[in-house]
DNA sequence: AACTATTGATAATC
DNA sequence: TGATTATCAATAGTT
């Protein structure tokens, strides 16, 4: 947009690069703060530079989007409208995934919107397992989004948490009152430099795995505080 | 940027609103990708509408940012340029939080650049407790961005991963081949019609909280593989 | 970084 | 919802 169209592939040059990042970048995190008013939409945007350098925008806290989408949650317990797992996710024209999922959780179909009311937890369970296989079946699809894999992670912590209250209720006597306690502390340091290059995904990876993405044989169960 | 000059401020007509996400929504996923090409960075854009519906982009699959940020990570070990727990993170000048989240991490600046090479587990254990009493502290503003409590996330996941492992392993005879299995699939189904108004949050949060605003209490601790 | 000629995005309208 | 068009805004190239 200005005095010569620009083709919309890799700028070779490292200079010229940087420089169409620092603009474009602006104009992006611009733009996504305006849609977040005009539309009273909540848009989180994360970009990674080419030298490793995050830059992040979020309209809202997270504490109100989880507020938000909580009560939300509660409300489906009464209206049918919505299938409990069932997640609409509209696909940007620009990932040129639409196809490639589509085929991928094609199996995957028919359990959406499917009644889960009344299931026994062996049931849940089983199905929880099928989910599961048609889930990484998905989720080794080279060309995953990142913020679905976020998602995942997730709930993956959700039923974590469930599951460990239940493994602590069937054993008071060992679990009194067991604390557990994260690392999670310093992927929050905030710089104002930059000079750093240390990634949010570096550390958030470091020393352990979800097996995100592939056939991982991690168990998960449902907790409330 | 038309006809005339929009104020950016909410739409209060609801159609209008509606009219002007899709439009804008489209513009905003567009430049995210030629960001993303252009400069070759990794883009993350996730907007939730106002009535909960989801869109979301991603400018490389998950696999490969991970890839791309472990192996980035394991190079911080020979070369010292980089602190291994430094995390550059910079705010959109829209988001408003530079200086208040500068006053929140001061004391932890000085974490910053430390060479933890040669560090026991048990010292990388008190440094991890310093640092997540400086996450709490940072994470407890209000305006948190969204991918930082994404990342945070994350590490709680793998945490209660590795609970959930020592309390199977203390109480065998409960559980004995038992698998446990997760719910994670279904918020990975892809709908084309985008016609359901269930959203990711929602269903990532039914039945639980991951207290991730607060002081909670919750523990880490630190595991390699 | 600042400056413009342009292109590209989009508000109003149909 | 999609198409059109008059404008405004973003930005590519230049300084």
């Amino acid at each position: 947009m200005a005095r010569e169209r620009r083709e919309i592939r890799r700028i070779e040059s490292a200079a010229a690069r940087q420089v169409t990042f620092s603009k474009r970048r602006r104009g992006l995190f611009k733009k996504a703060e305006e849609l977040a008013v005009l539309c009273d939409a909540d848009v989180a945007l994360v970009v990674f530079s080419a030298t490793g350098r995050l830059s992040q925008f979020a309209s809202s806290s997270v504490n109100d989007i989880v507020d938000k989408y909580s009560t939300h949650s509660k409300n489906l317990g009464k209206s049918h409208q919505q299938p409990s797992i069932d997640l609409n996710v509209e696909q940007s024209k620009y990932s040129g995934l639409n196809e490639q999922l589509a085929e991928e959780t094609n199996g995957l179909r028919q359990m959406r919107g499917e009644d889960l009311e009344g299931l026994s937890v062996e049931e849940l369970h089983r199905m929880e397992r099928k989910l599961e296989a048609g889930l990484h079946r998905v989720i080794s699809t080279k060309d995953q989004l990142f913020m679905q894999q976020i998602g995942e992670l997730l709930q993956k912590g959700t039923q974590l948490e469930d599951e460990n209250r239940r493994l602590k209720e069937q054993m008071p006597q060992v679990l009194t009152g067991g604390t557990m306690v994260v690392a999670a502390a310093a992927e929050n340091i905030l710089t104002e430099d930059g000079q750093s290059s240390e990634s949010v995904m570096t550390a958030l990876h470091s020393g352990s795995s979800l097996d995100c993405d592939d056939g991982s044989d991690i168990s998960l169960k449902l907790s409330l505080p």
